[in-house]
DNA sequence: CGTGCCGTTGAGGTAAATCAATGGCTGTGG
DNA sequence: CCACAGCCATTGATTTACCTCAACGGCACG
């Protein structure tokens, strides 16, 4: 049986705003069931004009792209608390795929509620743009880092940024927190090839700023890796809307 | 003397979504007036919060990054009709900086307004998450692009999508159009160097496909540089809203 | 016990970066 | 008017970061 809004586990965490009692009541209404996806499942298909949205309950997975020349990039890594469906709401189709890679549990939301929201309820609405900005601030972030930045950078910020998103889920254990990914999607993120990302994560390793093992990642020089990285990401830990 | 929104040149472009009167007269008591700027100008910076949010009426410019190591991500280039200072509006701060390449004449509105707008015109709000989503998306274009392509895909690419909203907005002559910008900026979006940017412009000037001289792009093969750009980007094309 | 997926490592090749030098053009000041 | 400096495009030479190919071992699964 689904989770009742006002009893969601995701609210208690501060990085979500919280939101009043009518408020909950309007997204409760919005809300239209629960779905669980086994691992390596398709959510959304680039392409599709999916009637749902989703707000991830828990699990992780990832957003991506596919070209024609056959190669994928990873656009984001996909946590609990992520809306899922937006280009799909605003602009007719998807652009991009969402898979699951752990099992997740996500929220469902019809899609022709949509438009209601901005007519009935502004507050939602300008929440909803403050997500399209933010992934929008995101991928230039991504796009600088790919761009312009060396492989063992590249994979520091990469790194930094996984640890403060877990982070501020909860999901972390001190300097370590779970990372179900595998190379090769690191590799497609970053834009390096498997064989390199797997070499520069050896680097990281040896200089001890961080170490992957068993889907964990333990960081041993947060300072080191933020050095790194250029700089924090603060965008992770921002407080932002759970809708 | 600013133009009245109504008389706007640029709304007579079909590109644009037209407006009724009524949508037009809100939009002309947020215009606070307008803004001449010379070329090299600073329009907005990275970590401002500017007041001011503009829609550009002529002109071109950059939107960029600065990193750490000094390097520069070019993010978008900037085209007539684009809004500039969303994210200032919706996150507090601009997380790029935006520059003129040519002079400028800029809309300007004022932010306090802003807020308003999601209460008393949720067509304009619509219009601003839209706005959003489409630069997520074109962000999400260009990091594949960079993440997975070579050089010569990735100018082929950029050439394309220049051409294709030039065209829209009625700034192309045939198959030429007037291209402003430095190599450096155009390596500076492609995450090229200055040099293998030319040398990759002069590939595709060898096999006549399209040429740079004088401040104008001649594209002398569309077919094949969409070939080599894996597509077209109809993003580019697609009626959009002018604010 | 095979088969397939994933991580790891080495060898060798190449695309792209860096370094360096030149020429055209523009603006400036003597 | 010319001399000079600064910016930009272009080209060649050299270096390197990253890619591709190939092979191997651990591990889960049927």
């Amino acid at each position: 049986m689904p989770v009742a809004c006002r009893n969601c586990p995701l609210r208690r965490r501060e990085i979500f705003a919280p939101l009043s009692d009518q408020e909950l009541a309007f997204v409760q209404r919005f809300k239209s069931g629960e779905l669980k996806v086994a691992p390596n499942m398709q959510l959304l298909m680039e392409g599709s004009n999916s009637p749902q949205l989703y707000t991830v309950l828990s699990g992780q997975g990832l957003r991506y792209k596919t070209l024609e020349n056959g190669h994928r990039q990873v656009l984001n890594f996909v946590f609990p608390g992520d809306f899922l469906g937006l280009q799909a709401g605003m602009l007719g189709e998807m652009h991009h795929s969402v898979e699951a890679t752990t099992e997740m549990v996500l929220c469902v939301f019809d899609r022709k509620e949509f438009f209601q929201i901005f007519r009935q309820y502004p507050e939602r609405a300008y929440d909803i743009t403050w997500l399209a900005a933010t992934e929008e601030h995101f991928l230039g972030e991504s796009l600088a880092s790919i761009g312009q930045m060396a492989a063992v950078a590249r994979m520091a910020w990469a790194l930094q940024r996984l640890h403060a998103r877990a982070e501020a889920l909860g999901l972390a254990n001190g300097d370590s927190f779970p990372m179900p990914y595998r190379q090769q999607d690191l590799a497609d993120a970053l834009g390096l090839s498997l064989v390199h990302t797997n070499k520069t994560l050896a680097r990281l390793r040896d200089r001890q700023i961080a170490s992957w093992a068993e889907g964990h990642i333990k960081i041993h020089s947060l300072t080191a890796l933020r050095e790194l990285a250029g700089g924090t990401d603060e965008s992770a830990t921002m407080t932002r809307p759970l809708i």
